[in-house]
RNA sequence: GCCGACCUAGUCCAACUGGCAGAGACAACCCGCUUAAGACGGGUCAAGUGAGGGUUCGAAUCCCUCGGUCGGCACCA
């Protein structure tokens, strides 16, 4: 190749680190990074990225979350946009605790360097963060607004207090939310979790189930809202009652969703904790009953779950009435019945349903057939049968379709007042209640004479108090602070008790990026003139581990304020685009695991542009990757080359169509990819676009450069803010108009058309790109391969795949 | 157990609405540069798409069965 002899050029070496910190100086001092919240004629787009626990390193994770979402937001500013891409800190929270714990270090101070520390990291990636609008949690110029969004929520009749059996993690000790317990685990120790009944706060989310079951006007992925949809549960079928036998008034309530199998229904179980277990039983039962509801009670979920579909369950002793089969039924209680779904209850029939049949066999209880998929009775059922059929042995129902017998028994529980057709849903409402020093106290007094009194608003914040000390035994440290906890009443002025419960972290994130406008506003948790010109967020991205807890509530949330008049839209994110975890040797990157992969190093080995580029290029972004740097040097060799190729001196040479055909390609690929978030291909045309320039010549070679440091400056903001430079371009790249193509340039002139011949490739033809089918069909089918492949058969069927292929279909001639 | 995603060169990954399996990168190998190694630059190599079946002129792509990996849910009545 003639390159190749020519004499190579000296050109100086890409040192990355001092270009990086020069512009990121640079940034800072001009402000390139503040957004306005007007600039004429640009429309504004809310880049939205969810922010990170300040857990003291920005890790590759972090990386990998927020350098291409960066991109992106860079890459739709230089498209015309005010695009605001703010940063915060989700600040509160158990490791700051477990930290104070260790290191005899204040949560706040642990919190503060952190904060500090990742913020530094931050720049050195190049974000285009305005932290002029950063968000901490952990001030009190945040958490007021969460004790605000609180009282409203109470005052609405969406917050409340309510003693209940709660997921109590014995090692963190404290309350955890449903949504918090992984398989019987706590989320964030593993601890295998107690059941414990305490006095909590929560908030109404299961007010909103329907409307959280609904995205319309939003554009999430599938994957998300088919696991809110699964959370959210909903149930349709009919809640119904039975009248215990002998004592008056009692009966026993259930929900199903079969209630065409009622006729079926030989008897009822109980979960454990059920409140009218105590008032039914029957005296000679009484010990057997207490000494499984204790038991029940102690076992961790963990431990009921081992014995797998092994059933346990005792009879009471009473019978309640089949108010449709008018048969006295036995009640039982078990534990596979669960206390918090539904009403507690059901009725069992084992004749199909899975879980009733099991127990059924194990304690010799009636199985009847009242479904039958065909219409005709069987004696005997040796498994269950779930399915649709026609009603048997259901009195002046049976012959009757199953589907419409759920409607008909539904009416007919209706008519007789037992009950009627009916909804219930898996989900629970929100438990924010946590035993915990380290998060925003709940603004609650108690009274002995007024009761639970709320704060009054002008009295936030409730200021966490800085004094508190942290042991090893744990209990909640803020319930040990004397000149916390001891207050007056805002009533009646008396000495009264705060609530020294402060909340969940994840009220923190329900609403943050409201916050974000302007997040030093006293008057109200928002600024709603600047809100007007930013929401709803245009685009959110995250993690997929979000998928259901943080963006579950803070749909809620958003819809609550909405109901209560200070938030005008349904939705709080528009648009929904979740990365893929990122994994170290096929596991979770996490601290306890000691796995974490530092990025510090290879920013000090490759620069950070190297590394932002790197996270992109592992692969899909939607997909996650197993963090393996082995790539790395291919992404560093790619810059050293852009370096070479802007810095070096011009080739003279004509003009080169097919070079400036190739830039149009590139930048169509580039725009293209990055809207729909492919950034490893993106990358890929990059590295394509160079390898054709560094070998090109002439004014479009100087074309292609200034339009290849435009496509990377989203990618790697340093080296193209440095070379853009070099070459005389004006400050800042990162504000210049991002380049456009002519689809027309873009399209390649010429196309190898294939020719097939029953399925085999047999002649390819170089012709125009706009050929019309038919000049392709002839052009085919005068092919000399062709005519000799036709000899002696005839052609059946021809297909023309415009600029692409066409394919002859024939068989043995006739005769 | 149920639901979903994924499985393509040694590795990570591309491939539009079904149309010649390859865009890019790593590794390996070769060449250049170098006193040498490394680094750097240039090049070469490589799979018939997890297995089996089906639909189609044509399947990595659509359908069915099975296997593997990873998620979500998991006694939810």
């Amino acid at each position: 190749m003639a390159v190749k002899n020519m004499p190579r050029e000296r050109i100086e070496k890409y040192v990355p680190r001092p270009i990086e910190d020069k512009w990121a100086n640079e940034w800072a001092r001009t402000g390139l990074h503040e957004t306005p919240n007007e600039l004429p004629g640009k429309p504004n787009f809310y880049f939205l990225t969810m922010y990170p626990y300040p857990s003291g390193q920005v890790h590759v994770g972090h990386w990998y979350a927020t350098a291409p979402a960066d991109c992106a937001a860079r890459f739709l500013r230089m498209r015309g946009n005010n695009v605001l891409f703010p940063m915060g800190f989700d600040a509160f929270g158990l490791p700051a605790e477990n930290a104070a714990i260790r290191n005899k270090m204040h949560p706040a101070e642990w919190t503060e360097s952190n904060m500090a520390h990742m913020r530094s990291q931050f720049r050195a990636m190049g974000a285009m963060i305005d932290w002029r609008r950063e968000v901490v949690t952990c001030y009190p110029e945040y958490y007021r607004w969460n004790q605000w969004l609180f009282l409203k929520l109470l005052e609405n009749g969406l917050a409340y207090r309510a003693n209940a059996p709660v997921n109590w993690c014995p090692k963190d000790r404290t309350v955890l939310a449903n949504e918090q317990v992984i398989g019987g685990r706590c989320e964030r120790c593993e601890t295998p979790v107690e059941k414990r009944a305490l006095e909590q706060w929560f908030f109404r989310i299961t007010k909103y189930a329907d409307e959280l079951l609904s995205f319309e006007g939003i554009d999430w992925p599938e994957r998300v809202r088919v696991m809110q949809t699964n959370w959210i549960g909903r149930s349709e079928g009919a809640e119904m009652a039975f009248p215990v036998e002998g004592h008056e008034g009692a009966e026993i309530r259930f929900f199903t969703t079969r209630p065409d199998t009622v006729f079926g229904a030989t008897f009822v179980v109980l979960a454990p904790e059920h409140p009218l277990v105590a008032k039914i039983t029957a005296p000679d039962r009484r010990e057997v009953v207490e000494a499984y509801v204790e038991r029940a009670a102690r076992e961790s979920e963990i431990e009921r779950s081992a014995e797998g579909a092994d059933k346990t369950g005792v009879a009471t002793g009473a019978y309640a009435r089949n108010v449709f089969t008018d048969e006295l039924v036995p009640i039982w209680i078990a534990d596979y019945v669960l206390a918090s779904y539904g009403t507690g209850a059901i009725m069992a029939v084992p004749g199909h349903d899975e879980r009733d049949f099991a127990f059924a066999q194990k304690y010799g209880l009636d199985i009847r057939e009242v479904i039958s998929p065909d219409g005709t009775e069987h004696a005997s059922l040796a498994e269950p049968y779930m399915g649709e059929g026609v009603m048997v042995r259901s009195g002046e129902l049976t012959g009757r379709r199953s589907e419409d017998g759920k409607r008909a028994v539904a009416e007919e529980a209706k008519r007789s007042a037992i009950g009627g057709p009916s909804v219930t849903y898996r989900l629970r409402d929100w438990l924010i209640s946590r035993q915990r020093y380290w998060g925003t106290p709940i603004p609650i007094v108690y009274c002995d004479r007024c009761g639970t009194v709320p704060v009054p608003y002008e009295h936030l914040p409730v200021v966490l108090p800085r004094d508190a000390e942290f042991t090893v035994e744990g209990g909640n440290p803020l319930a040990k602070v004397d000149a916390f906890v001891r207050t007056t009443c805002p009533n009646c002025a008396g000495p009264a008790r705060r609530e020294t419960d402060t909340m969940d972290t994840f009220v923190d994130s329900s609403w943050y990026m409201y916050r974000y406008l302007d997040p030093k506003i006293a008057t109200a948790f928002m600024d709603k003139e600047i809100g007007r010109k930013w929401l709803p967020v245009s685009q959110y991205t995250g993690g997929i581990e979000h998928a259901i807890l943080h963006l579950l509530y803070m749909r809620f949330v958003c819809k609550a304020l909405r109901d209560l008049g200070e938030l005008w839209f349904d939705e709080p994110a528009l648009r929904l685009q979740n990365q893929g975890m990122i994994v170290f040797d096929s596991r979770k990157m996490s601290k306890s695991r000691g796995n974490v992969v530092g990025p510090d190093e290879y920013v000090a080995r490759y620069g950070a542009d190297t590394l932002r580029m790197f996270t992109m290029f592992m692969g899909p972004w939607t997909q996650g990757a197993d963090w393996d740097s082995a790539g790395i040097d291919g992404v560093s060799r790619f810059l050293h080359g852009v370096w070479r190729l802007a810095l070096s001196a011009r080739v003279p040479g004509e003009r080169d169509e097919a070079l400036e055909r190739d830039i149009h390609r590139a930048v169509q690929k580039v725009t293209t990819d990055i809207e729909h978030y492919h950034f490893n291909t993106a990358v890929a045309a990059l590295m394509v676009l160079r390898s054709r320039l560094a070998e090109s010549a002439g004014p479009t070679r100087d074309e292609g450069i200034r339009t290849l440091l435009l496509l990377l400056a989203p990618f790697a903001p340093f080296i193209a803010e440095e070379l853009w430079a070099r070459r005389g371009g004006t400050y800042s790249v990162h504000t210049q108009p991002w380049p456009t193509y002519d689809p027309d340039i873009a399209k390649a002139e010429e196309v190898v058309l294939v020719v097939q011949v029953d399925g085999k490739v047999r002649d390819r033809l170089t012709v125009a790109a706009g050929v019309s089918e038919d000049a392709a069909r002839s052009a085919a089918l005068a092919s000399e391969k062709v005519q000799e492949r036709l000899r002696g058969r005839e052609v059946v069927k021809v297909i023309v795949v415009p600029g692409r292929l066409v394919s002859i279909v024939t068989r043995p001639a006739a005769g």
